[in-house]
DNA sequence: TAGATTGTTAATCGATTAACAATC
DNA sequence: TAGATTGTTAATCGATTAACAATC
């Protein structure tokens, strides 16, 4: 492992760490510690400040995290300080559910564009965009630069759509389509699948 | 570890093996191997094969797994070979969507019923389910045995929500609130928060 | 048979936890 | 000061991988 390199599950634990700062703020504390934080999100405190220590002391001994302070920091080495361009591909029942969540703008995800392969579709609006044909997306993606994608068609076809995706610059996916895409390694892809996690609790029920 | 203590992570796994199966099923493969899945989903053969082995036996030396043999033995495994039934609480606009899913019915996940604070929603339709008030919440689900409950309300309700779906015996939540719920030991919990998945990946950009 | 692939064991690797000096 | 909590080291724990005999 290079000296410098963080390991994934690490990266992966931060933005839940940053979820519990940001609910800490809004019910107005100040200040937190590795225990507390813990003892909420069920994970050991020598565990977050192990995390945390990949990135520097951002804490006070006998006093703890200053909550604004750490947030800031965890949003600085998450890039999540910045605004995000992404695209949405596929406009069905799932992918215009997804162009009308509010959720990704108002955390810093913004929707630009949103790419359907249907004829008919192409034109119409999904979630207050217009919808663009598919033909266009490489270029209209390049000229953009924009390097963030979701994909919500069809599972026969999101592999494709991937390949597209990567050539025309985008370097991470949030893929929703039921199916495992093979992409490069300087590509980060992340699903969802909210039967594959019924499906994983289903085996501890009786 | 007691001894036939399956681990968390490998359960985990095994809807990602169902899923790969469903698709070589479906484009008419008859037989598979660990390295052709290992291949397809970016796992080593030897963990998919450790994995499987916590099970049984169910390939052969020379020439792999029959596919309709392994899916039905994994079905089996997870209890996903039988129908369930499924509480949703929430209704504005990421419930109505996830109410709207065709993806939960089509595999297995059937939500019988629809519940919101809210008493103008009450009695109107979302996804073709009559929304019953919360308060008929408790005995709703005591009366029709129901174990699994889908949480769309705002984040500050979704442990109220939670604690009440546990005393009326749900044993497995999926939570759609950007926070994290404590609950007891025999109650299993599993998140989905897209933009948690986006920021997983933004490290990563340049 | 020859080739292929399983199931399993042992070795390796990496992640989590426990413990504590430093210090606020 | 006394009490609390960090950052870090070393120990433990568990998961992944490599390797191979068994066998189809």
């Amino acid at each position: 492992m290079a000296p410098n390199m963080i390991p994934d599950i690490v990266i992966s634990r931060l933005p839940i760490y940053l979820r519990a700062l940001d609910r800490l703020a809004q019910e107005g504390a100040e200040v937190t510690s590795s225990q507390e934080l813990g003892r909420r999100l069920g994970i050991s405190s020598a565990q977050i400040r192990k995390d945390l220590s990949h990135f520097g002391g951002f804490g006070k001994q006998g006093t703890g995290y200053k909550i604004h302070y750490l947030k800031e920091q965890l949003r600085q080495v998450l890039k999540v300080e910045r605004e995000w361009e992404v695209a949405l591909v596929g406009a069905g029942d799932l992918g215009s559910a997804v162009a009308r969540y509010k959720g990704f703008a108002e955390r810093g995800f913004h929707i630009t564009c949103v790419f359907d392969s249907a004829p008919d579709k192409v034109g119409k609006k999904a979630g207050g965009f217009v919808i663009m044909s598919v033909d266009q997306m490489v270029q209209e993606i390049e000229v953009r630069g924009i390097q963030i994608a979701m994909i919500a068609v069809p599972a026969e076809h999101a592999q494709g759509v991937a390949d597209q995706l990567i050539a025309a610059g985008v370097r991470a996916i949030l893929n929703y389509a039921p199916i495992n895409l093979n992409v490069p390694d300087n590509v980060r892809v992340q699903y969802i699948d909210p039967v594959l996690h019924l499906q994983r609790m289903t085996y501890y029920l009786p």
